[in-house]
DNA sequence: CGCGCGATTGAGTAATTTCAAATCTAGTGG
DNA sequence: CCACTAGATTTGAAATTACTCAATCGCGCG
């Protein structure tokens, strides 16, 4: 079912029925509650993961022990540890929700069985990792052409939705800055 | 023929000899000089370029006239804007010559055309954006987790042969530091 | 009421920037 | 061989930005 995973599927390549019916057979469905972790530190990578509800936070915590949000996760995204998964590494990043969540997981193998089944998928996942790859250039080139706090109100501007539901403190490690600083934005 | 690019594509996706005969045709060849621009801010995006020969960079010109790197692209690299081009929209960024560079250069539409025919390049494209992804995810880590002198330094191990070959003005604005502070480390 | 979490405020400190000037280097022409 | 220039790099000193640490505030919930 997950009409909301079809729809997003279908915002880049039209699928039939029978095609969304045995698509779906790749991923298994996951319940996490608030502060589950669903990557952790030091184990395999085996899934990726789809958000059909809920809010989750990646993060890698340094030598010194403090943690730097490198994505959220909201309905309809994608997430995973995928320097760990691509080249079969221990994980580096940790993943917990921040709200109860539901996901659908798909592992590194079955995505590409899944992608070789179907060239229409892999042509998805390709464009949807081009826009990925470009919001990254896009976060990059707010990190050297801005500071701190227009980096802060372009967050802001571009998703309001994620500042009802996350303390700020969060975001603060999401935009490299300390929680105090901030604040007196 | 243009070995470079049968053995870059092969690093993923291994082609029988006809099969690249074909892939190439996609391709069309253009060199470049030095200080030449390949992309220019406002301009329509055609085009995403291989690297052969030669050495690039992407670079943001911000409201104060200061410009930001983005990306390098040597040999065996992929660059262009691919914001502008994905979104059909006027260029943002620059892209031009550090060195005299030779090209092969492929439209959005050709490319299109060359994954629609050959699912094996929409795989090895699939993978390459995956790769480029994490490369900019580690990237973003760099600027939260450390501060400028470890960016640096951690370039300098990364990327040894960039030194030798670009001014460290531009390994500065690739970082987000300015000259003289890097000329201080 | 009081606890706990998130957010704010203040003060001192560290890192980085800016602007200006000095130095270095490679290439050119006399 | 030398003087000269343009570009790249370095250095100095003041100003700015953001950080850290510590204390305080505000609010919802048991």
């Amino acid at each position: 079912m997950y009409t909301i995973l079809r729809q997003h599927i279908e915002k880049i390549v039209p699928l039939t029925n029978e095609e969304y019916e045995q698509i779906q057979t790749y991923f298994t469905f996951k319940k996490f509650r608030k502060h589950q972790f669903v990557v952790q530190e030091g184990n395999a990578v085996e899934q990726e993961y789809f958000v059909l509800k809920g809010l989750l936070k990646a993060f890698y915590i340094n030598a010194e022990g403090k943690d730097h949000i490198i994505q959220f996760a909201m309905e309809d995204w994608w997430i995973t540890d995928y320097q760990a998964q691509i080249n079969r590494n221990p994980a580096t990043l940790n993943i917990d929700c921040i709200e109860d969540t539901e996901l659908l997981c798909i592992t590194f193998e079955r995505k590409n069985e899944l992608c070789q089944a179907f060239h229409k998928m892999e042509h998805f996942f390709r464009i949807k990792s081009a826009y990925g790859y470009i919001a990254l250039q896009q976060r990059i080139l707010s990190f050297l052409n801005n500071d701190a706090q227009s980096r802060y109100t372009q967050l802001l501007r571009q998703y309001p939705a994620l500042f009802q539901r996350v303390p700020k403190a969060l975001i603060a490690s999401y935009l490299g800055v300390s929680r105090e600083t901030l604040s007196r934005f």
